[in-house]
DNA sequence: GTTGACTTGTTATGCTATAACATACGATAT
DNA sequence: ATATCGTATGTTATAGCATAACAAGTCAAC
């Protein structure tokens, strides 16, 4: 694969890629994560991870219960909410609180923290490292004594794409 | 006022401190930032941003409505939501999307990137300084060509009175 | 005093999320 | 094998959050 970005592989949701190889490769990596955990990665699971991996997007809840819908699953809304639910908890996937929407985890197993940059004209959603971000929350924190436990930083702005695009996509 | 802490007030929600001092305080200077601006700071406006700063926990649109209610003004949804859409544009509170509410902003007026602790005992909310928490982001965006407009910065974790107190208040 | 911009009241509806219970499945132990 | 237990899924019902759209009132400028 000659003219993929290199493995550091920040913001590749903004950069033309090989998707359906991107989709595949994190697919199989959660799927690994999953087996080497001993966490059940049952077919309405792994079909959600599949239907939020086609894309670059977050997805509603009741977007992902249409499809999963389709696929013959349970046409309830807890039916979705639990396959989101225990792929964010195995860090399979993110909750996107701004957008109330769910993304694709793009770096599973890896030790990070999610920043998400979205943008407001193609509604693509990149998780950026920022790991001095995480670091610079924890110095704010400890200054009056606060331990963070969980965090959820988001930027909406602008992608590279659409700031060069008049009309946008 | 002797045992108040220094200007940097930041974490000063989880400080035991004068609230009704610094309420009135901020509604002061909310008040003249409005009048500086032209804005109109309409009796529901104001009586919403006083029921905020109340305290320092974050409300839901639907708890401010009731609140509004008791006070003789309509007791439907998009009064409330109105007000305190008014309040976030005029940088005077901050929605807390974590919690789907809505907590007074303690720095009207100051540029700041608001940073907010959570703590999962008390729900206190603290808006802490964290410049180089959006110096970070703006790195990590502009890395990949993103242009960063807005952002939400939380963190959920524990106050140091919370970490001190076995049963917590 | 009429116009026009803005604010508030009100009706109605849509979207997001979870509680609670019933049923089915799968692994383990007897 | 079958009883048992934990986990997962299906289903019903309801709770909680948010906004569109229109009507009626207010106020200042012309
Ligand atoms: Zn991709
Ligand atoms: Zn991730
Ligand atoms: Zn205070
Ligand atoms: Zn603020």
């Amino acid at each position: 694969m000659p003219d993929m970005p290199p493995l550091g592989d920040t913001g590749l949701a903004f950069v033309r890629h090989d998707h359906s190889h991107c989709a595949k490769d994190t697919l199989a990596r959660a799927d690994a994560l999953s087996n080497a955990r001993g966490a059940r990665m049952t077919p309405v699971r792994r079909r959600t991870l599949e239907i939020l991996l086609e894309s670059h997007k977050a997805m509603g809840a009741y977007d992902v219960l249409e499809r999963l819908v389709a696929d013959g699953f349970g046409n309830q809304p807890p039916v979705a909410y639990r396959a989101l639910e225990f792929l964010v908890e195995q860090g399979l996937a993110h909750r996107i609180r701004r957008l109330n929407a769910f993304a694709a985890c793009m770096h599973p197993g890896e030790a990070h923290v999610p920043v998400f940059l979205i943008c407001t004209s193609c509604q693509l959603v990149a998780e950026a490292p920022a790991d001095d971000v995480r670091g610079a929350m924890d110095a704010a924190a400890a200054s009056i004594g606060f331990v963070i436990e969980r965090t959820n930083v988001e930027a909406v702005g602008r992608c590279p794409a659409c700031r060069g695009n008049r009309a946008c996509r």
